[in-house]
DNA sequence: AGATTGTTGTGGAACGTTCCACGACTGTTT
DNA sequence: AAACAGTCGTGGAACGTTCCACAACAATCT
């Protein structure tokens, strides 16, 4: 502690006149500007904005003097200041409750591809499975000033999502409790899903069947729902065993005793998601159950784990990327200036692997 | 406490040539400034910066007063307009290889973490295992104005790296084909988590092993001559097996015809990634291999499939929390000044699951 | 020749904020 | 009473860009 910072006296030049300013500015170790460029090329800074923009108004060899007069200098146009005076940014936003998860990559990806096509820069919150986080998060992206925001989550709360609605265009990927008036909607038909899934069971001659779920969102009480209307329409006879969404683990317990038992016990289950069913081929293997022999298991999602368990795991598929493009598009026609709510549902697909099979005798 | 103050109302209704423009600007739809809030609070727009930055130079009374205005008028500041002014935006940027994967998951929550921590902004772009899009990407968060940038991903060509890393503080997360100047480093030590792969499967009682790759990156490559050098070590008799990159399929289809043939083939594999693993058991469960009787597998990368899959995976476990908050760290160092190259290494750990027991006899 | 129409280019006024120098007022010290 | 220091608040000048009205000049039409 014992030197004194001699403070070197700041050597005010004075700036003589004002002549050397755009010099002493990129001396500062600032970032050239449009008037550096400007100066370096002879020109006005204006004609510099017209080049840059490929906008009429500038001869052709004077703009590709101008670009190569900026290219030597490594000038980069501030997005910031564009958008200030342009009043619009060319952002749209795009919230994740979770990274990490095929689903979201995939939707993501689709929504990418439709952003490029748009002329429209994606950014990413990322809101990690909590309301709180979330809300949060989209905050911050409208801070950033996004010009409209794709939500895949679901746990965004209704009443807050309204309330952004109101400035800012919105499409939620996925289900909501209910329809929020100002915004937009993209999702799979979760019923359709659930009906291909027990069809395709009842198909291969199973009667006695559950479903299990772990969650208690919107998309997870349609399947769940859709199981049972289906079972009492097809099965008014069975019934049908629905399990969930609390103690879920405690469920998959139960169930796979049950089939230990052999009284009675489900030959099938359908599961809410893909996660669902990998904990109970998890649990019916380490029971020593053959799969899909004692049991055939559906999941819903088709994500990257199906084909990593063994059995390989029949899922039903919602087309992510498409449901991803599908959002942007709608949020562009909003930003554009369409009025009016739109709600898009799409048909899901089962897709057939090896943890389905007839029932054991 | 009891005492509030009434605020007197300030008042200065004059301005009277200029009433109309604040009035007129939110009529016409646009979102309100630091201006509305100044007339209808009654202070300049001075006085209302001041109050919303929680600076000094308002009394307390104003600024709630201010505070409140702001409040009912909706009004939120403009990133924009700020950094254009102070000439830093206070955004980072996270560059992910690929959403929808553990590992980048939990090396962007430490990144989070860290950068709320450190007041910065986090904003994240999405590279899709692709040099050309990761490079697109990395350009747009720079258009965008981060600050500095954490790369989680070895997939940018160093030349690159390189050049951004001289306009702005570049991260690395991951091993680099070589170290570039400018640019600061974290990785886990491979070597180290080869080691103790290595080290379990001979405590064990395993000598035949086989290593398994499906990349020639820098990251794979370290794990592989670690492997390589510590078979030479340890049991200099056996002639470790390594296969791939290439024909990385083919190679696995061939270890699982060799224990089938059980002359002499391998009774343990190290992976390069647990991806890798996941493929392993699900061939060798295919071919009806009794796992981990037959065969004992070690993963790296602890990722979320290692609980999912039967047997779980014994896998190689990296701090990527911790590797992120280290990350932003860094990268704030340098915004903060720091001149010099830094490259941390951090220790894995390998963590038994079912997957590694005793060789078949 | 004069009027009309383009083309190429210019300087100043936004955009919404922060920063800075300074003013008005209220106490406190000489 | 004068001088000083503090607090609270103000208006104007940036920041880097685009937009707009207009100027200079050339080319074309009456």
């Amino acid at each position: 502690m014992g030197t004194i910072s001699l403070l070197p006296p700041p050597n005010l030049t004075l700036m003589a006149s004002l002549t050397t300013s755009a010099a002493q500015r990129r001396r500062a170790g600032r970032k050239p500007t449009i008037h550096d460029v400007a100066e370096a090329a002879g020109v006005s800074k204006s004609a510099v904005s017209l080049a840059i923009r490929n906008q009429r108004g500038v001869s052709e060899a004077t703009r590709e003097h101008i670009l190569q007069v900026a290219q030597e200098l490594g000038y980069r146009s501030n997005v910031w200041a564009r958008s200030l005076v342009q009043g619009r940014t060319g952002l749209i936003g795009i919230l994740l409750q979770d990274l990490g998860n095929s689903y979201h990559r995939d939707v993501t990806a689709g929504v990418e591809d439709a952003a490029v096509q748009n002329n429209l820069r994606l950014v990413i919150g990322h809101g990690r499975r909590d309301a709180k986080r979330l809300q949060a998060e989209l905050d911050s992206l409208l801070a950033l000033g996004v010009e409209g925001v794709v939500i895949v989550s679901s746990w965004v709360p209704p009443h807050y999502l309204e309330k952004v609605g109101k400035r800012v265009p919105l499409v939620v990927v996925g289900r909501l409790p209910y329809r929020v008036p100002g915004v937009d909607t993209v999702a799979n038909r979760d019923e359709e899903g659930a009906k291909q899934a027990v069809q395709h069971l009842i198909g291969l001659g199973h009667a006695r069947m559950a479903h299990l779920t772990g969650s208690s969102r919107p998309a997870a009480m349609h399947r769940r729902a859709a199981f049972s209307e289906m079972m009492r329409r097809m099965l008014p006879d069975v019934d049908p065993q629905v399990e969930g969404p609390e103690q879920l683990e405690a469920a998959i317990k139960y169930l796979v005793f049950q089939i230990q038992q052999e009284k009675g016990a489900p030959t099938a289950v359908f599961t809410q998601n893909d996660r669902v069913a990998a904990d109970l081929v998890g649990a019916c293997l380490d029971a020593g159950l053959r799969l899909p022999g004692q049991l055939s298991i559906v999941g819903y999602d088709n994500s990257s784990v199906c084909r990593m368990l063994r059995p390989q795991l029949t899922s039903v598929d919602q087309p992510r990327a498409r449901m991803g493009e599908l959002a942007l598009e709608m949020l562009s026609e909003r930003i554009a200036g369409r009025a009016e709510d739109r709600h898009i549902t799409i048909a899901p697909k089962l897709v057939v692997r090896e943890s389905t099979t007839t029932p054991r005798d």
